[in-house]
DNA sequence: ATAGAACATTGATAACTGTCTATGTCTGCA
DNA sequence: TGCAGACATAGACAGTTATCAATGTTCTAT
């Protein structure tokens, strides 16, 4: 479980809760990240490597790899390493407690 | 309708689609700002007047006045000045739309 | 062993962001 | 009319971020 705490409108976020859940949002909250964190959820098997998602950007290889890096920070995608190719899954936990979060009815 | 797409891992996110949601999780991406978000929504009546936001941190009132310009200039907080206060008040169909993509189950 | 391919890391740079102090703009009241 | 209070804006500064080119690492195949 990331996030924590029930929705925003409820009741006040505490200063810690505010600090836990920024990052992830943070996270979240660039064009590139969100259409990566998109391709690799909605990908053939939920995951896609890197060399599946660097094409589709105008952007080089290595910044690719740093965007991927903070996703995997904030534990929003999760990484394994098959041979020589990494690949990338959503961790569908994370992004619904985000949701539940910002605006879902109920949790 | 602030957000405009399927969630997240139905179909990859367009280019446009990403800069259009960008700039909204970037709003809510800081922790002042995601307290103040929750400050307004849970608030008595819904709203909250700026004098009402400013005891909650130690920060100047300058620095909270500008968090909430970013927080309703992105659409998700709405503003009505009444005599000499200034209400802010959460837009909830913001809130709304923004967990869907992210994170429900459906819309 | 060596070469090549896939991905990560490093270091540099320009742009952006959060914060402050100082100041401006309204509004209500005496 | 003028003052005081509530809020916004402007300008400055330090810290962060997105990007790139260059290089490092690790695996596979030959």
């Amino acid at each position: 479980m990331v996030a924590c705490c029930s929705p925003l409108s409820r009741e006040p976020l505490s200063r810690a809760q505010a600090e836990q859940v920024a990052p992830l949002l943070k996270a979240l909250a660039d064009p590139v990240r969100l259409r990566l964190m998109s391709l690799v959820a909605s990908h053939e098997g939920g995951e896609a490597c890197v060399c599946d998602l660097v094409g589709a950007f105008d952007l080089s290889q290595p910044t690719i790899s740093h965007h991927l890096k903070i996703l995997h920070e904030s534990g929003l995608l999760d990484r394994e390493k098959r041979g020589v190719l990494v690949y990338y899954r959503a961790s569908t936990a994370a992004l619904a407690s985000l949701g539940a979060l910002i605006g879902a009815p109920a949790g």
